[in-house]
RNA sequence: GCCGGUGUGGCGGAAUUGGUAGACGCGAUGGAUUCAAAAUCCAUUUCUCGCAAGGGAGUGGGGGUUCGAUCCCCUCCACCGGUACCA
């Protein structure tokens, strides 16, 4: 009888369909395990075979641990608003919704034909009014918290795409989207103070379960760092500059002040006859995308404009110049500039011929700045209290701060590179923001008028103004009360909580029950691609944790282990693209293979946190696997009975349940398959089976085969695999009478020898003594030493006989 | 530049975290079965010297610690990812 994945499969994801087999349990009382995946945007391409290797991962974790008795939320769902949808919109003014619900399809049933085990009852759509009616809700939310404000604000505004894009939409000043030119444009935004939680932020990371890499990456987008703001006088002048130094040790260096372009102070203090060169620079920089402004030009520029401010630490006179090597947007866009100690400012100091003061011993200015924080304060003394010469340069930065705070001329400051969250794009495809504008005021909409239904327009372009389509709806834009926000939220509003509506999706009256939130929080265990390593993961934080400092869930953290699945290249070992060719669908080896023999095979390509290409040949090698255990249980030549069960079979058996069991808990799914075939290859040998480690063998293949193993243990007469137990081991059936024993001179493989497992070292010396291929390695020799690992190695340390 | 990661046979990858390097799979070679092929089964397969018995080398390179290093330390190299004038 022919293994006929087709038949077989088809048949089990109806039967899991029809009987609801993985529906999560209500009862509260159980252990629980929630395991997720990072919910897809559904594309018009549908997927290809990298998206399913961590639904593969997270599907096979959820079955084990629904089979070691745990009540499993394993949900899926769409993270359905987005450009693309939009975009397709505005080229053949199909509305969104409609290829978004085909998309949607297609992707479900590629989800579905891998036989995942996910609830279906629990699938959420954020494009579902049902849905973003609490999306708009955890807004007013956050805007009654005082954490979302308006503000003008210079944004990436894509000509061609007509629309305001994320600084992460935008790739080396270039749409992310399409490759069109970004210029920048004020416009008014609504704007999230995600700055206000940066601590927070930092601080829960500590204790997550998460690869260090992707608290690296976060811990440096957030960019915490330890300084002061010193004050500037301005010669003839009352007004201060003040600057934010991380090196206050090196102020005695300083000389010359740079303003960022835009600083407010740069017109009051360029002087007359240095005007028109300025305001030049100003225009200049001004044009000047943040792409040209920093990647590609390294060459600094500048102009000096003419006023000079006063050292606060000896009182010299120093020029104030304009540079775009100073941002505005961060610290007080203005320095000190100190060209000694700062690769920058030497730089510039080295191109426009300014001094370069030596104030910390250990490098060569001739050549470069030194930058380094270990080494001795020199040339740093005045006469008003402040003497740093000879000391450490992390106490000088100590000392400086307390002497400026004492003289009132700074104080200490603590910096991010985090920025305030822009929060409101110029779209059609998105959530609307409750939010009207009454006469200047800004009124948010009443909780019980929610959702505030995205309404149906003729167009999708963006309205002349810039605005979002919706501005071009008169009786939807116009209230009783004042003009609706036009703006729609962006593609990370929906992600930033969908984990806490999967705890309780079909509820009309809150957002999630308390009492499930409780219960299911937080997630287990959250698998998903690097690329939300900032973002997505650092928004969904922020949310969560303002939520939590509101009452409305229980746990700071929303995700307690995240695990980053690496990427499926193609056969060609290059990056899966169209482009390429190299494209592998999974509808077709679905279709020519099986669902099993793909998942078995993407957990066997190797560690799951690894990029690895595709080998259809690999595939090939899991099909027979598959069907070499479906032609030992259909071999008319091997009897299948009770209690016939050999000692080495029970061996490996148990061997096989730690094994496996073990290798699930830490998600090393790669050497459990390998652990399967070591176990089937010995099977085969057996002429008579074991109904009993039969039936334990596919309990074990079934997370990984779960058609196959029903199917069989079907056939077999068993209940199905769905609603038994996972094994445990007896490490006593694993412990065997004798072991093999590495033998070793000198530290060198010599040979081995069997003895008694246990035995002493005696034994196993006297064993390699009379071992007629050993015993000449200690002619003319003397033993010195023996080292003796019980059941693993004895080495005989040597000597020459003098 | 900075941060992070990786480097093991022809290939994907194992190795209980200091104790027999190369499990398992792919590929390859030889054989069985077949009219033939597919499928299946058996054997070999790190490199190298040797007919063999046996040697020697070997986990990116160099050095170190140790009886013993893929694993720990130092240093260099290559590739991949992130980030970038953040004061």
């Amino acid at each position: 009888m022919e293994y006929n994945h087709l038949k077989i499969e088809s048949k089990w994801q109806r039967y899991w369909l029809e009987n609801k087999t993985f529906k999560t349990k209500k009862d509260l009382s159980k252990k629980k395990c929630y395991v997720l995946d990072m919910f897809p945007y559904p594309s018009g391409a549908g997927l290809h075979v990298g998206h399913p290797l961590g639904y593969t991962a997270t599907d096979i974790y959820s079955r084990f641990k629904r089979l070691q008795g745990f009540n499993v939320l394993h949900p899926m769902g769409w993270d359905a608003f987005g450009l693309p949808a939009e975009q397709y919109a505005i080229k053949t003014g199909t509305h969104p919704k409609i290829t978004t619900e085909s998309n949607i399809k297609n992707f479900k049933r590629q989800i579905q034909m891998l036989g995942f085990s996910y609830d279906w009852d629990r699938e959420i759509n954020t494009t579902d009014e049902k849905y973003y009616k609490w999306t708009q809700w955890i807004f007013l939310q956050l805007y009654k918290k005082g954490l979302a404000y308006e503000s003008e604000v210079p944004v990436n505004w894509c000509p061609e795409l007509k629309a305001v894009l994320a600084n992460e939409e935008v790739v080396d000043g270039k749409s992310e989207i399409g490759g069109h030119p970004v210029v920048r444009k004020p416009m008014r935004q609504w704007m999230f103070r995600i700055t206000d939680y940066a601590e927070s932020l930092l601080d829960g990371l500590d204790d997550l379960d998460w690869p260090e890499s992707v608290k690296d990456l976060q811990r440096n987008w957030i960019g915490k760092s330890k300084g002061c703001e010193v004050d500037f006088k301005i010669k003839g002048l009352s007004s201060n500059i003040t600057v934010y130094t991380t090196r206050p040790d090196t102020l005695f260096g300083a000389s010359y002040v740079v303003l960022s372009p835009e600083h407010p102070l740069v017109e009051k203090l360029t002087l007359d006859e240095k005007k028109v060169e300025v305001e030049n620079y100003i225009k200049l920089a001004s044009t000047k995308s943040d792409f040209d402004r920093g990647e590609l030009n390294k060459d600094k520029t500048g102009v000096f404009i003419g006023s000079y401010a006063i050292n606060p630490v000896n009182n010299a006179e120093i020029p104030i110049w304009i540079a775009d090597y100073v941002l505005m947007s961060y610290g007080t866009g203005s320095i000190m500039a100190v060209p000694g100690h700062d690769d920058r400012d030497f730089d510039f100091a080295k191109k426009f011929e300014l001094p370069i003061i030596e104030v910390v011993e250990g490098g060569n200015l001739e050549k470069a700045a030194f930058t380094g924080k270990k080494g001795k304060i020199i040339n740093s003394s005045n006469e008003d209290g402040l003497d740093l010469n000879q000391i450490e340069v992390k106490e000088a930065i100590e000392k400086s701060i307390l002497w400026l705070e004492s003289k009132g001329l700074g104080k200490r400051r603590i910096q991010y590179k985090l920025k305030d969250w822009l929060f409101s794009r110029q779209r059609y495809w998105g959530e609307p923001i409750p939010i009207i504008h009454s006469n200047d005021q800004i009124v948010p909409i009443d909780e019980s008028e929610l959702p505030l239904k995205l309404p149906e327009v003729d167009k999708y372009e963006p309205s002349e103004t810039g605005e979002s389509p919706l501005a071009n709806i008169s009786e939807w834009l116009n209230t009783e009360q004042g003009r609706r926000e036009t703006n729609t939220m962006p593609q990370w509003a929906g992600s930033c909580w969908y984990f806490l509506r999967f705890i309780d999706p079909l509820n009309t009256t809150e957002a999630w029950s308390k009492e499930k939130e409780n219960y299911w929080m937080p997630v287990d265990l959250y698998v998903g691609g690097v690329e939300h390593a900032v973002l997505h993961l650092l928004y969904s934080r922020f949310w969560h944790h303002v939520l939590y400092d509101l009452g409305l869930v229980s746990t700071k953290e929303p995700f307690k282990k995240l695990f980053n699945q690496g990427m499926i290249q193609g056969e060609d070992g290059q990056k899966m693209s169209k482009s390429r060719g190299n494209v592998i669908n999974p509808d077709d080896v679905v279709k020519e293979y099986g669902a099993d023999s793909f998942r078995l095979y993407e957990m066997f390509m190797g560690p799951l946190e690894k990029s690895k290409p595709w080998k259809t040949k690999g595939l090939q090698g899991c099909y027979r696997f598959l069907r070499k255990i479906w032609r030992l249980f259909h071999d008319k030549t091997k009897n299948i009975k009770y209690n016939c069960a050999n000692k080495e079979t029970l061996k490996i058996l148990h061997q096989t349940i730690k094994k496996v069991t073990e290798d699930f808990d830490n998600l090393r799914f790669n050497t459990a398959v390998s652990q399967l075939m070591i176990f089937t290859n010995h099977l085969v040998t057996l002429n008579t089976l074991d109904r009993e480690v039969l039936h334990t063998f596919l309990v074990l293949l079934n997370p990984f085969a779960p058609h196959l193993s029903e199917e069989i243990n079907a056939k077999l007469g068993n209940d199905t695999i769905a609603s038994m137990k996972w094994p445990k081991y007896d490490n006593s059936l694993i412990i065997a009478t004798t072991s093999t024993v590495a033998v070793q001179f000198n530290g060198k493989m010599r040979g081995t020898i069997e003895i008694a497992s246990n035995s002493e070292q005696k034994i196993a010396r006297e064993t390699v003594m009379a071992d007629k291929n050993l015993k000449k390695f200690f002619e003319g020799m003397e033993v010195i030493k023996v080292i003796y690992i019980n059941d693993k190695l004895i080495n005989f340390v040597l000597k020459q006989l003098s």
